[in-house]
Parts: C-alpha cells; sequence; structure tokens
DNA sequence: TTTAGCACTCTATGCCTCAGAGTGCTAAAT
DNA sequence: ATTTAGCACTCTGAGGCATAGAGTGCTAAA
C-alpha cells in the first residue's frame, strides 16, 4: 500500500476524481482551484499535481491537457476519500416500489426487478446471479406421472428453489413402485446440498435401490442428468444499453466486445463468482479484474442471503469513471432489500 | 403491384442488389456491365439504371455516386428474381448438430438452440416466440402440497407446456379436499385453450364449487393470477451483436435504439406477432414494418408448428441490405427441423 | 439502339492554419 | 520557505482549402 498523502494532495485528489466523474474531461488545476475553492492559485495546484502525477495517482492524456485519475488514483479514492451518498428520494422511491415483496413469490421476478432497478439507479450495467442452486440444500422431490410415457421431477430446495423436468419413463412403473422410490430417495438426500448429490452418491442409492426394485435405472439417469445441467447458473442483466451512454464507449469495437461478453452467460458467472468476497461490498477497479475485456472497468459486487446464507452476487458494470459513491449507496440499499425480502 | 420490368433491367436491377448487399457500397455501372458479362457497355446500363431510378427502384445517394436499391427495389428483387440459396454444407452440419434432438427434451433449450444457430448462420439478429401458452389447450392440473403453508400448482397443456407456480394457502386442506377440487377443475377445464379460461368461467366455477366446498376462494385467486401473468411471452434472441457488424449500424446512436428495443420483449413479441401469416415465410422490408425503430430494417419470419399447429415464430432481424436467398433458405431448413423435432 | 468521349458534380482525404486550453518554469511576492 | 504571477511552450481539434477519384448525364458518332 502506497503511503498515505497529505490533506492537501488528497483534497486536490478527490476533486479531480470528482470532476472527472462528472464531465469525462481532463481536469486542468485552474478549474480544481475555482470549483473548489481551497484558497489556492491555479500554480500552486499545479505543482501538486504534478507531485501527483509523479506518484502516479493521476495522468495527462497529453502535455497540455488537463488531468485524470489513474487507477491507482480511484483506488485511494474509494479507500479514502468517498463519501458514501444516499439515495435520492426518488431512487429510494422507486427501489421500495419495485421491490415490494406483494407481488412476486417467484424469485427469478425479484431478481430481474433488482437487474432492472438498479441499472436505472445507477446509469450502469447491472449483472445479478440467481441463487446458486447447487449451494442449496435438498428438500425434497416428486415424480408426478404425466401419461403412460412421461413424468415431470419436481426437485424442491430449502431455500425454495423449484426445479422441474420432463422426463421419458421407458418401463411403466404403478403408482406404488414409483412412490416407493420417491419417498427412499428423500429420506436419503435430505438436507444435502446439491453440490454434495456427486455421481458416486447416485452411483451408491443405484446399488442400494437396485437390489430392491430392479426397474429404476432409468430414473437415476434422469437426477443424474439434470443434476448435471444445473452446473450453469443464469445471470440477469440490467440496463445493457447503458453503457452505450458513457462517452468512454463511442467505440463501436469496445462496444462490440462488451455486448459479447454480455452474451456469454458463463463468463459473465465466472467474473461474478471471482468477486465473491462473501461478505459485504467488493471493488474491483481497472486491471484489478481478471478478465481482460473489463479491465477498462469497473465492477462492484455485493451478496444477498438468506437466512444468512449467501444466495447470490449482485454487480454493477462500467467504466472506471464512475460515480462510486453513490453506486455503493445505491447496492447496499439493495442488498438490505433483498435480504429482507428473501428472509420472509 | 407495379408493372414489370422488361427482362434486361430486372437482370441490371438483380445485378445491384446482389452487388450491394456484398459490398455495401453504392454499385456504379460500370461495375455492373463489367461484372455481370451481359455484354453491355456502362452506358448503356447508365441510360437503364437512370430509368430504374426514375420509377423508384434505385436511388443514388448522391448525384455523382453509384446506385443502391430501394425498399421498392428490395421488393421487386424478393418477389421476382431471388435466387433461394441452399445451405452450406458446413451451416447444414452445424443446423442438424446444434438441433439434434438427442439432448433436448425441454422446450426452453430447443427455441434458445435455434435463435443460435439460426443467428450464426446468417449473421444476423434472431428473435424467436416460444410456443404461445396461452393458445395450447389446458391438459391437466396438479397441486403438491410442500409443506403447512405453501403448495406447488403444476399445470400442463397439450403441447407439453408446463408452467408451476408456488402459492400460499391460508387455510389448510387435507389431501382429500385438495384431491377433491382439483379433479373438479380438471374435469371442467379439459381441452380448453388457456385463452378460453377467462376470468368469468373462473367465476361460475367458483360459484360452483363453493356451494360443495367453501374453503377454496383462495385456489382460484391462485390459478387466475397465475394465467395473467403469462400475458407476456418469452422472447429469445441470438446474436444481438451480429448487428454491429453492419456498417449501417456503425452510428451508436442507431445502435441504442436497436440495443434498446431488444430489450423491450413486449414490444418484440409484438413486432413478431404481427407478422404471423399463419403460413410461410414472410418478408417485411423496411418501412412495411410498423415499429418505427425497425423501418430501416428487414424482417423475416416464419413459424413452427407442433401437429399442424402453430406454435411460435422464427424471425431473422436485419439492415434492408441483407442476403435474402440466403436467410430465407436457412429459414426454411430451420422451421422444417423444428417441426420435425417438436412432433416427436 | 448502342457506345465512346467529355464535361461536370460530389465526396473523401490530406494538409495547413490557428485559437484555446493547459502546462512547466522562473522570478517576484509574501 | 511557500505561494503566486507571468510567460513561453506544447498539443489538440476545428475549420478552410485544394485535389484526386469515382461516377454521372449528355452529345454525337457508330
Amino acid at each position: 500500500m502506497a503511503a498515505l498523502l497529505n490533506e492537501r494532495k488528497e483534497q486536490i485528489l478527490k476533486a479531480v476524481v470528482i470532476n472527472y466523474v462528472i464531465t469525462a474531461e481532463p481536469v486542468g488545476s485552474r478549474t480544481v482551484s475555482r470549483s473548489h475553492r481551497m484558497g489556492l492559485s491555479s500554480a500552486t495546484i499545479r505543482n501538486e499535481m504534478a507531485d501527483l502525477e509523479e506518484q502516479g495517482f493521476l495522468v495527462q492524456p497529453h502535455t497540455s491537457a488537463g488531468r485524470i485519475p489513474t487507477q491507482l488514483g480511484y483506488r485511494y479514492y474509494v479507500d479514502n476519500l468517498m463519501d458514501l451518498s444516499d439515495l435520492s428520494d426518488d431512487d429510494e422511491l422507486a427501489l421500495s416500489n419495485s421491490l415490494s415483496t406483494e407481488k412476486m413469490r417467484e424469485i427469478e421476478q425479484i431478481i430481474n426487478n433488482s437487474a432492472r432497478v438498479l441499472s436505472s439507479a445507477t446509469n450502469q450495467t447491472s449483472l445479478i446471479m440467481g441463487p446458486q442452486f447447487r449451494k442449496s440444500a435438498f428438500h425434497h422431490l416428486r415424480i408426478l406421472p404425466l401419461d403412460e410415457k412421461r413424468g415431470l421431477v419436481v426437485l424442491i430446495t430449502d431455500t425454495g428453489f423449484i426445479k422441474n423436468k420432463v422426463i421419458d419413463m421407458q418401463q411403466q412403473l404403478s403408482q406404488a413402485e414409483l412412490h416407493q422410490v420417491v419417498s427412499y430417495l428423500n429420506q436419503k438426500l435430505y438436507g444435502l446440498t446439491i453440490d454434495q448429490v456427486t455421481t458416486s452418491l447416485i452411483n451408491e442409492l443405484k446399488r442400494d435401490l437396485f437390489k430392491r426394485l430392479e426397474i429404476l435405472e432409468q430414473a437415476f439417469i434422469l437426477l443424474e442428468e439434470s443434476l448435471k445441467e444445473e452446473k450453469q447458473i443464469r445471470v440477469f442483466l440490467g440496463g445493457t444499453t447503458n453503457i452505450l451512454n458513457q462517452p468512454e464507449f463511442k467505440d463501436v469495437d469496445k462496444i462490440r466486445r462488451m455486448l459479447n461478453l454480455f452474451e456469454q452467460e458463463p463468463l459473465l458467472f465466472k467474473i461474478l463468482e471471482d468477486t465473491s468476497s462473501e461478505d459485504n461490498i467488493v471493488v474491483r477497479i481497472g486491471a484489478e479484474n481478471e478478465h481482460a475485456d473489463i479491465q477498462e472497468c469497473t465492477l462492484i459486487t455485493g451478496t444477498y442471503k438468506i437466512h444468512d446464507k449467501t444466495l447470490g452476487t449482485v454487480g454493477v458494470l462500467g467504466p472506471t469513471r464512475m460515480d462510486y459513491g453513490h453506486v455503493i449507496g445505491v447496492m447496499r440499499r439493495l442488498v438490505n432489500y433483498l435480504n429482507k425480502s428473501l428472509s420472509s
């Protein structure tokens, strides 16, 4: 960690960041000296800024331009200088309105709404990772016969996740047989997380059950299949077009790269998962992100929980020039709402 | 319908369209006379082109430029001149591979895959409307109790559509009571399309049932709710970034408008539904589209069916400068595959 | 009816200039 | 020892201008 700056340098750095976030233009010494009434002439500021540049907090796009913050500059700002802005009343209202638990029983809907709210309150793109099915605990399983040849498997987890899948049943099963198998499975699997339902466990059960009821090969294959399939998780996006409003994305090529990224759910998932610090809000600025395509961006993430168990991650993605205080404020609030909503 | 052109004019129009589709540059008389070896000098072509312009099939972007087709020109081309290209072997392979029915029991997956294939084979954005739940016929309904206070309603249609929803049950119901209600409902609703399950019908049933079993207010509200909710349908997109490859979309503002459109499912749904001619493939060029935001685009749509019953619509959206023959060829093929896959 | 030839038009490109913004340095002021 | 005023210097971006190139329309000859 670089040494701390003296207060005057801090004030100047802060002024540059704030100004640059608003205008997207390099900030000159004159502007700082004027707008932030710190009673110093532009010449003095110039000297300080030269220092800040030497220490790596600021850069000039070219010799005769103002300064813009480096990633290090943003980092310092976030760690030491940032004011957490609270929500505006409008935002507050919009948030609580669209997340009122009233009409939203389905978790998908809550998540989707959250993505919308988050993106519109921050003017950035938002990503939300749904509950991680495979980390939920098995609650119970049902098989509904649909007709002679098909059945519907319904899998329910402790977090209220419901997964269903139509299966073919080669051999016809009587109600009684079916019931027998299902209740055996329920008994054995209860309380395990989906992650723990490994192939080997399934095989074991299969052997077990095989002795008692030979017909059920098929049912197991299906259970396996339905679990495998869930390896990748849905990531919900909101406000993907917001990124087009940022002047740093006026280049069609950059836009293409970002949108391409947005189309690849597994990648998004990986990006979000990498940041999960299990606790609180994480800010990744520029190259602090692993994925190459977002190294000009900042990703801010938080996690939401149900009864203290981490369910998923919410994120905001935008250019490094972003209103950190505001975004973090909004995200705090959103995570709180989510935690409350989901725990009831 | 405008009068038909003589053969020479047709050849020239065709040459201009084909050339322009490839190069995206205005086509000059010299180019036509050379590349399409029709044994005429550029001067002659020039005269004919002037005629074609007067008749509204071609335009010049400026006085000293080549010509590009107007919407009328494209229309004439599609109606009278177009060669339907068959698929390349590669495309063919990709198509049959990714749509092999093997691993895809879920309809969502089939649709999703189709969207991907369609967009990558055409290099355009594809839109696919999933099966219209509300036009499916009611098959049967189950209610699974989850715990004391919650149940899972499962609704199954004749087209294999499965819709489930968790409901709260204020009053506890015994298994027997539940069973009674459910079987009554099944009997009454069987065979109706979801559209036909109107609020008034539900009310009627409610009265009916009320006499016999007072507790079930709640269950009905839930059925109603779950139906209402399905009014809007999912539209699956593929290759949204393809649109960025088109030179006509190098303007960030246009891009924003398109992407914005893509984010609004209900609008997309409306656009797709408007074109449903119930039969065969429909081409809407430019202003032939109702929606203002796609009047510089061409939308080509087709419908897929299961047992002769129209399920949904697939579409390809791109600039009016598009390889009509190829897109239509691919779409034909895809629709055939879909029809076959779904009917088995 | 077709074509060669030519004058004309329009765009896109590169080059130049110049104003404006902002800097760094030096010397004076506090 | 700081701070500030003043000044020369640098770099960008916008505007103006000339030019090459592509393509046309028209006229007159084939």
